[in-house]
DNA sequence: TGTCGAATTGAAGAAATCTTCAATTCGACA
DNA sequence: TGTCGAATTGAAGATTTCTTCAATTCGACA
């Protein structure tokens, strides 16, 4: 029993949050990407940004392969646009709740 | 446009990124428990488990009444089980990847 | 070989997160 | 009212994560 599986699931969630990390994920679901390209999208320093995408490739999320003087980030696998999918229904709701509570705050001034 | 959406899933992602989080919402979905419970479940001090137990709050997953002098949480709504289904489909991908990679390392000594 | 562009790495400091311990709140109940 | 149990909160300190800047690696190409 090497890593208790909440564990692993904890550290999972955890390499997918960050703003930078998410916009990556998403962009790479159109296809591969050279970092170039990412950085053209994304405001962020280059140092930043390879640092961000080191921890998408230590996790295995993502690939990286060299080609030429670029390098190339593509998916690994794994049905992400699944679990962003199942992620943001979550999320819309969970604003549209903040929503709500935000203008019964409003309504009654207490 | 208040806060950008990528910057909104991060900071969802981030939220669900902690191994007492994850075992509370699993164990949440099996329906309503008392904070009593959860701490009879989860190897974690009741102060530590309050302030995971805040986060989760504060996110507006989950909900919490109180019921004579103890504690009640529930699942706020929203899909839970879909969510941590797709992080397991994807998670159990790269854990095999992870085996594939270690047995290679394990068979071609340098 | 020398150098330019693309990308990564290392180090240092700032910021966020976690844990622990002590103190506090809130019902229940004698 | 007084006190017990359940749960939360606040503060302090340790740990982790992020950003920035400088230095480095690796191809490409003159």
């Amino acid at each position: 029993m090497p890593v208790p599986l909440y564990q692993a699931k904890a550290e999972f969630f955890r390499m997918l949050g960050h703003p930078v990390r998410i916009r990556v994920l998403e962009l790479l679901q159109d296809g591969p990407k050279a970092v170039r390209d990412l950085l053209a999208e994304i405001d962020v320093e280059a140092s930043s940004l390879s640092a961000q995408l080191a921890v998408l490739r230590r996790s295995g999320i993502v690939t990286a392969t060299r080609e030429g003087s670029t390098v190339v980030y593509a998916l690994a696998g794994g049905d992400v646009a699944e679990l962003l999918g199942a992620a943001r229904r979550i999320l819309t709701e969970l604003l549209a709740g903040q929503n709500e509570l935000l203008a019964q705050l409003l309504e009654e001034p207490a």
